[in-house]
RNA sequence: GGAGAGGUGGCUGAGCGGUCGAAAGCACCCGACUUGAAAUCGGGUGAGGGCAUGCGCCCUCCGGGGGUUCGAAUCCCUCCCUCUCCGCCA
C-alpha cells in the first residue's frame, strides 16, 4: 500500500509515478471520495464526541442520585444519527481502502521506462554462452533419453503442466535444492525456515497477491478460504506480519525451500512444452526484513546471493532491471536473473529479486522499533528466488549435455549426487 | 473428534456496565545522587486516525465480527486462535 498521507497530500505525484507502469490513477475521483471521507469523518466524530459527553453526564448524574430519565430522552435520536453517519463513513472508508489495496507500489526513479519484457535493461552478463558441435537438445528430449522425466504420467495423475521426475533426475533436483539451501545458510547468513504451504487471504493481501490477482491462485475448498502458496514469499514474509522487530535483530534473512503453486491463468499456449511453466514447482526463496535506510544495499546483496548459485553451478546468465511496464505490482525495483537455455537460444527468468520498500510492510503492519525515535516504524521487505529449482534443473540439463546424450553433473553438486559425475551412465539412469 | 481454561499495552498481569486507554510490575527514556557504573529516589513512556499544524482539541482500538445499552475491556451471540485432559493418528 502506498502511504495514505502521501496519497492525500500529493495525488498528482502518485498518479505520475503510477502512469509509468501504464496504470491510470483518477486523481479527480480520488479527491472527491477523499473529500467525502473527510467530511463524513468529521461529522461522525463530532457525534461520537457528543454521545460520549452525554453518556458521561448521565453517569455523573446517576452517581449523584439525580433522575436520569430526562437526560436519556434528550439523547434518544442521537444514536440513530450516529449510526447513519457511521454507516456512510464506513462505506466510503471501505471503498477508499479497497481502492488503495489495488494501487501498485511507487516505482523507484531508476526503473527504466518501457512497456514490456523487451524494454528491460540488461545490467550485466556472466559466463560464456556454450558452443556445441552438435545441435543441443532441449530438456524434454534429454529427459526422455535419460529417462525419469514423465509428463504423461503427471497428466494421468493430475493434468497438464505437471511433471514426474524419477531416478537420477529426481535426485539431481533434490541435490540442487540441498546445495542452494546450504550455500545461503552457511555463506550468505540466512536462517532456514519451514512454513505452511496453505495460506489465508490476509497473508496474501499482506504481500500483495490479493485482492488483485486471485485468478493466479489455487483456492482450497475450506472455510475460511485457504490458498496454495504461489511462492514462499507469502508465508515467509508474513512471519513479520503484525510484529515489531527490535533493531538488534535486524536485518532478518530467511531462506526457505517450498513448493509453489500457480494457476497460470492467462498463459494458455505459453511454454506448454516441458518444465518451464508448471502449476507446481520447487523454489528456494530468500527473504530479507531490513531497516528502511539499508534496503537498497540489501537488494544488491540479495541479488548477488542468487547470482552466486548460478556462478557456482557454472550456468551462464544475465541480470536485467525490469522496466516500468514489466515490473511486479508490489515492487519498487526488480532485478531478474535470466539463465541461458541453449535449446531456446535465449535467456529465461530463473530468479526475480525485488525491493518492496514499505509497500508490503504497510499491508502487513510489520514494523521495527527505531532507536532514534523510540517509535515503531514501518520496515522494508525484499525477496528473491535463490533460485527456482525446476528451471535450474532444465538449465543444467541443457547446458551440460554431451553429444551422446549424457549430462555432466556440475562440480559442486557431485557430493550431493553420491559422487556421481554423469547422468546417463551407470545405475540410476 | 469429545471435555475444560483462556485470549488486555514491548513483556508479565489486574480490571463491581459509567473520567478505564486501562492498576501494578518489568523493560525503556529523562533528571537527581555518584569520579563513573550499579543500587536508590523523582518524573515520563501504547498504537492508529481526524481537525488545527502554535500550544492543542477530538475520535477509534482490550483476538475478529455482530448484538444489548444513554454508555461495554466488562453482558449476549458467533467465528478464529492458544493452552490442558481424553480419543485417533503421519
Amino acid at each position: 500500500m502506498i502511504d495514505p498521507k502521501h496519497l492525500r497530500n500529493e495525488p498528482e505525484a502518485v498518479a505520475a509515478n503510477l502512469a509509468r507502469r501504464g496504470y491510470v490513477f483518477d486523481v479527480a475521483a480520488y479527491r472527491a471520495l477523499e473529500a467525502q471521507r473527510r467530511e463524513l469523518q468529521s461529522v461522525t466524530q463530532a457525534l461520537q464526541n457528543e454521545r460520549n459527553q452525554r453518556s458521561k453526564a448521565i453517569g455523573a448524574a446517576k452517581q449523584r442520585g439525580e433522575a436520569i430519565e430526562p437526560l436519556k430522552v434528550e439523547v434518544a435520536d442521537l444514536g440513530d444519527r450516529l449510526e447513519q453517519a457511521q454507516q456512510r463513513l464506513t462505506e466510503v472508508q471501505q471503498r477508499l481502502e479497497a481502492w488503495q489495496l489495488e494501487l501498485p507500489n511507487l516505482l523507484d526513479e531508476r526503473v527504466p521506462e518501457g512497456s514490456d519484457e523487451a524494454d528491460n535493461l540488461e545490467l550485466r552478463q556472466w559466463g560464456g554462452i556454450p558452443v556445441f558441435d552438435f545441435t543441443p537438445r532441449d530438456h524434454v528430449d534429454l529427459g526422455a533419453q535419460l529417462g525419469g522425466m514423465d509428463f504423461e504420467a503427471a497428466a494421468r495423475i493430475t493434468g497438464s503442466r505437471f511433471v514426474t521426475l524419477s531416478g537420477d533426475l529426481a535426485r539431481l533436483h533434490r541435490a540442487l535444492i540441498q546445495y542452494m539451501l546450504d550455500l545461503h545458510i552457511s555463506e550468505h547468513g540466512y536462517r532456514e525456515v519451514y512454513v505452511p504451504y496453505l495460506v489465508n487471504a490476509q497473508a496474501l493481501i499482506g504481500t500483495g497477491q490479493l485482492p488483485k490477482f486471485a485468478d493466479d491462485l489455487f483456492c482450497i475448498d475450506h472455510d475460511p478460504e485457504w490458498y496454495l502458496a504461489p511462492t514462499a514469499e507469502v508465508p515467509v514474509t508474513n512471519l513479520v506480519q503484525g510484529q515489531i522487530i527490535e533493531e538488534h535483530d535486524m536485518p532478518l534473512r530467511f531462506v526457505s525451500h517450498t513448493p509453489c503453486f500457480r494457476a497460470e491463468a492467462g498463459s494458455y499456449g505459453k511454454d506448454t512444452r516441458g518444465m518451464i511453466r508448471q502449476h507446481q514447482f520447487e523454489k528456494v526463496e530468500l527473504v530479507q526484513v531490513v531497516r528502511p535506510h539499508e534496503s537498497w544495499n540489501a537488494l544488491e546483496a540479495l541479488t548477488g546471493h542468487a547470482e552466486a548459485v548460478l556462478r557456482r553451478l557454472g550456468l551462464p546468465y544475465r541480470v536485467v532491471s525490469l522496466c516500468s511496464g514489466d515490473i511486479g505490482f508490489a515492487a519498487a525495483r526488480t532485478y531478474d536473473i535470466e539463465v541461458w537455455l541453449p535449446a531456446q537460444q535465449r535467456y529465461r527468468e530463473i530468479s526475480s529479486c525485488s525491493n518492496f520498500t514499505d509497500f508490503q510492510a504497510r499491508r502487513l503492519k510489520a514494523r521495527w522499533r527505531n532507536p532514534e525515535t523510540g517509535k515503531p516504524e514501518l520496515l522494508h521487505t525484499l525477496n528473491g528466488s535463490g533460485v527456482a529449482a525446476g528451471r535450474c534443473l532444465v538449465a543444467i540439463l541443457e547446458n551440460y549435455q554431451q553429444a551422446d546424450g549424457r549430462v555432466a553433473v556440475p562440480e559442486v553438486l557431485v557430493p550431493y549426487m553420491g559422487g556421481r559425475r554423469w547422468l546417463g551412465e551407470g545405475e540410476g539412469s
